[in-house]
RNA sequence: GGGCGGUUAGCUCAGUGGUUAGAGCAUCCCGCUUACACCGGGAAGGUCGUGCGUUCAAAUCGCACAUCGCCCACCA
């Protein structure tokens, strides 16, 4: 095995075979009856529309990295995966293609388009499923959901029945937000807000039967065709005048009251403001308290319609311009101003929203905010991080009605007919669904209408919101509304993660509506943590515009998911965003590799153990590694190594339980470089090799034995270098995979303070020979002298021991070891700490000015740092009040840095 | 208008009361020491946005200001 070994790690091929076999051997399905605790979590189904981009990449892994981790510790894990049918997005997509060929939807008619969206479903819908299969993550793919399959419809349907049944969903005739250009309603939510310059045009209302006018000011002069009135405050002595009075509508010629509402802002503009109830909300409201006429002035695709008399037929701007002109043209603009407008636009397509009066489904959600708050703010769905809890509140305290319909074709058909003879509505009887064309659909049609028993009944032609579906996702996907296994033991999910960026979208309305559909009122998933999203590597917003998107899948070709990974975990602190730079990758790319060579190392040294009579077996199978540590004569690096590895792991787990990815990354990766391949592997270099078999056979195994627990604690962050790696150690029979083994728990009797205080000292003594080498510029290549002194016998004692180590780290002929204090002199360099002095041999090299200068400015920076200290030791206040360890750790660094002082006091005057 | 977050090394960011503030990259010097040049060894680099306060002690807590960004919002 360690035969064909490369030298470098090569990740592409090995991450295909691996995510192929763990797809392939369904490695991470779970059966709802499989003993043990559950831990379950579902994916945030990505838009069937899609492709993989950094931010699903974040998302997934993030939850991969705590599923792998969980798996491994030994629950019955689910992550499920799954697909949405997003409504709009899909439905551009598929028009956008007809549109090619020349066709429109309406032609096809809703059954034949429907058809062609199913059919562009199953060719292109794949790609983001077999681009998750190629990261790796770790779901359930025999579980995979897609919100139109039947189960889910299902649910859908069975939510809708339920919420209307209760008087939660109700239809009505309001102001709703509308795109022009996807002809559809949206949410508030799906409209997003531009800051762009605009102007304020103030036009004269001429007074009828008076030579006066009114002037009001307007943002949108096209909406004029609709006004019903012109309102002013109560109170404004400036239009007293006008009461009971009537204004003549400019162009149309139309009568229109002066109404008095104390909503007019007195100091805005005139403080006359022109009353359209059918495209303001604002001005909605006042028609409803004035019982003003609504007129609509516009066509779904934004044209002025019949209403506008002289300007139906125009594109809505196009109109607002002509309508200037010929206001300006009769005089009746009085002045135009810049005024910086916040603009609602469609979260899709940029088109500037219409707020229109019209027919539509809501859902109430006060009473589904109130239980969610409860469930929030009691502690029971803790949110991390904490500051997401406000924004959360916030906005369910401050919620208003959604609305849910949806004007497109392709989603769920809301299951309510209306009666051609009365106009009652009439629900489906039940929630179950049949097969028709191999899709789901309503089965339990109404025969008759409720009300008047006519059969005269058309389906509702609205689509529920893509977000309704979404909000049942933790209990749709388990089965509900049956009672299955599924959903009693996996509900709720023990977790969610999801970006903020759908916060209210989504995790809000999923604890909404779990609360309150399933049974016992339970919040759809005990946590929730909400992750930041990726910037580009100048911590700029990616988009599509800017053109700084990166690619994932690029990216992974080029340098392999394990490093893109860990690139994430380690930059993901919580409630923080990530700047993505290539460069950060290309360190993590190193990391894989410096895994890789690790392991090279050990397989190829073994290569000359096996020839000494060594057998893999006998140094690295699991039983022998569970055995470990194995002391030797000199057991002080192996003490050390799973000392340091029982505090690592701690620091590992307890950071993955508070979604610490970047803390739990960042020390694995420390532990595993620095400790493991800087030290302990250097250190253990001879005696591997060592003629002493028992010397020999320990450090073989505390070596693989640390090596194959490191690669654990690594696995959840970098599963395929990690499994590759495992794969070639010898297992035991039927182990499967990395993946399915234990994630170690840290074994506190491993923790040897003394022992890693002494190493503490070793490494100490080393940097500071190689720090005077290089200092002193030293031929790399020839060993030198060097003598170290300490006052403490122990000291003493352990460099003694670890003589071996010390020199040929640090490069030394000889060290000699004594008590007594050292003299500088000419051809040496003498440096030193509290607890010893090391003196090397410089030669000829040495650069005695450089290093008065440098010497110079410690002896500055020392005398500074002990003044400044003793002050404080001299402050009562401080010495009264601070603990006691803080006072004598202060009076012992101060001592300290005073020997220190000395030394370079002295070494000063010897130099010069 | 309301709310939230940032401002720490050249860059991108961690750190969140205690003694000499860290990482990755970039920079400089030295080294192809037979696991790894995707490497090894060493170094340099920061008055932690500004001001005031709380505290024995502040990058860390509070207030104000500056500045950048985000979210929410029916200011015509």
């Amino acid at each position: 095995m360690p035969d064909e070994i490369a030298k470098a790690y090569e990740p592409q091929e090995i991450e295909r075979r691996w995510a192929q076999t763990w797809f392939e051997e369904r490695l991470y399905h779970v059966r709802a009856n499989a003993p043990g605790e559950m831990f379950s979590i579902a994916l945030p189904p990505p838009n069937v529309t899609g492709s993989i981009h950094i931010g699903h990449m974040l998302e997934h892994t993030q939850i991969d990295i705590v599923v792998r981790w969980r798996r491994m510790q030994g629950r019955k894990t689910l992550w499920l995966p799954g697909i949405d049918h997003a409504g709009i997005a899909t439905q551009v997509v598929v028009e956008r293609q007809l549109a090619s060929q020349g066709l429109k939807r309406e032609e096809l008619g809703r059954e034949e388009f429907e058809r062609r969206v199913w059919q562009w479903k199953t060719e292109s819908g794949g790609k983001i499923k077999s681009q998750m299969i190629r990261l790796g993550v770790s779901c359930d793919w025999m579980r995979e959901c897609f919100t139109l399959d039947p189960p889910m419809y299902r649910a859908v349907m069975e939510a809708f029945l339920r919420l209307y049944r209760e008087g939660l969903i109700y239809r009505g005739r309001y102001m709703i937000n509308w795109c022009p250009r996807c002809q559809t309603a949206l949410s508030d939510l799906e409209t997003a807000h531009e800051a762009r310059e605009g102007k304020l045009w103030f036009i004269r209302y001429p007074i009828k039967d008076s030579e006066e006018f009114i002037t009001v000011a307007t943002t949108r002069p096209e909406t004029l065709l609709g006004d019903t009135a012109i309102a002013v405050h109560p109170q404004d002595e400036r239009y007293a005048k006008f009461a009971g009075k009537k204004a003549i509508l400019p162009l149309l010629n139309r009568e229109i009251p002066i109404i008095f509402d104390d909503s007019v802002d007195r100091e805005f503009g005139t403080g006359a403001v022109k009353i359209t109830p059918a495209h303001d909300p604002a001005d909605f409201a006042m028609g409803q308290r004035h019982k003003l006429a609504e007129i609509d002035v516009m066509t779904p695709d934004g044209h002025i319609s019949a209403a506008g008399g002289p300007y139906a037929g125009m594109e809505r701007f196009a109109a607002r311009e002509k309508i200037v002109e010929d206001l300006r043209a009769q005089g009746l603009l009085e002045k135009t101003t810049n005024y910086p407008l916040s603009v609602a636009i469609c979260d899709r397509c940029k088109t500037v929203v219409e707020p229109r009066l019209s027919v539509q489904w809501f859902c109430k959600m006060k009473p589904l905010a109130v239980p969610a708050i409860e469930a929030v703010e009691s502690g029971i769905l803790p949110i991390v991080p904490e500051n997401q809890k406000k924004i959360f509140l916030d906005w369910l305290t401050n919620i208003r009605d959604w609305c849910i319909s949806r004007q497109l074709w392709w989603g769920h058909r809301i299951p309510i007919w209306h009666c051609g003879k009365c106009g009652a509505m009439t629900p489906a009887r039940d929630s179950r669904i049949e097969i028709v064309n191999g899709h789901a659909q309503i089965a339990s049609v109404p025969e008759k209408c409720e009300t008047c028993g006519s059969k005269e009944l058309t389906q509702d032609p609205d689509v529920l919101d893509t977000w309704f579906s979404s909000g049942l996702w933790p209990f749709s996907t388990l089965g509900w509304p049956d009672d299955t296994e599924d959903l009693r033991v996996f509900y709720p999910n023990s977790l969610m993660i999801s970006g903020y960026d759908i916060l209210f979208f989504w995790d809000a309305r999923m604890v909404m509506l779990g609360l309150h559909l399933m049974r016992g009122k339970r919040i759809p998933f005990r946590q929730l943590y909400v992750h930041g999203i990726v910037r580009d590597p100048h911590g700029i917003k990616m988009s599509k515009t800017r053109g700084n998107v990166v690619d994932p899948v690029e990216i992974i070709e080029k340098h392999g998911t394990d490093a893109l990974r860990f690139a994430l975990s380690v930059m993901a602190a919580p409630g923080t965003d990530i700047a993505l730079s290539e460069e950060r990758i290309l360190s993590y790319r190193a990391f894989a590799n410096k895994i890789w060579n690790a392991a090279r190392f050990l397989f190829f040294n073994l290569e000359k153990a096996e020839a000494a009579g060594f057998t893999l077996k006998q140094l690295a199978a699991p039983e022998v590694r569970e055995k470990a540590p194995y002391a030797s004569a000199e057991s002080l690096p192996h003490r050390w190594i799973f000392s340091r590895l029982a505090a690592v792991t701690g620091q590992i787990n307890s950071a993955l339980a508070e979604f610490r990815f970047h803390e739990a990354a960042h020390v694995i990766y420390h532990f595993f470089w620095g400790d493991f391949c800087d030290w302990y592997i250097e250190w253990l270099k001879p005696q591997i090799a060592s003629e002493s078999r028992d010397e020999a056979v320990a450090a073989w195994r505390n070596l693989f034995a640390v090596f194959e627990y490191a690669l654990r604690l690594l696995h959840p962050f970098m599963p395929f270098v990690t499994e590759e790696l495992w794969q070639r150690l010898p297992q035991a029979a039927g182990a499967k995979s990395i993946s399915l083994e234990s994630f170690p728990q840290g074994k506190p009797d491993w923790r040897d303070a003394p022992a890693e205080q002494q190493m503490m000292l070793l490494q100490e003594i080393i940097g500071m020979a190689r720090n005077i080498r290089a200092e002193m510029k030293l031929d790399p290549k020839s060993k030198v002298a060097a003598e170290l002194s300490s006052r403490v016998e122990a000291v003493r004692e352990l460099t003694k021991r670890n003589l071996e180590p010390l020199m040929r780290l640090a490069r030394l002929l000889e060290l000699k070891i004594q008590s007594e204090a050292l003299q500088e002199s000419s051809d040496t360099v003498v440096s030193s700490t509290a607890q010893f002095d090391l003196r090397i041999a410089a030669g000829e090299t040495r650069d005695v000015q450089a290093e008065i200068a440098k010497l110079k400015k410690e002896e500055e920076r020392l005398k500074k740092d002990i003044e400044v200290k003793k002050m404080r030791l001299a402050d009562n206040a401080f010495r009264e009040r601070a603990p006691h360890e803080i006072v004598r750790g202060l009076e012992a660094t101060i001592a300290e840095r005073q020997r220190e002082y000395q030394r370079i006091v002295s070494r000063l005057s010897e130099l010069s």
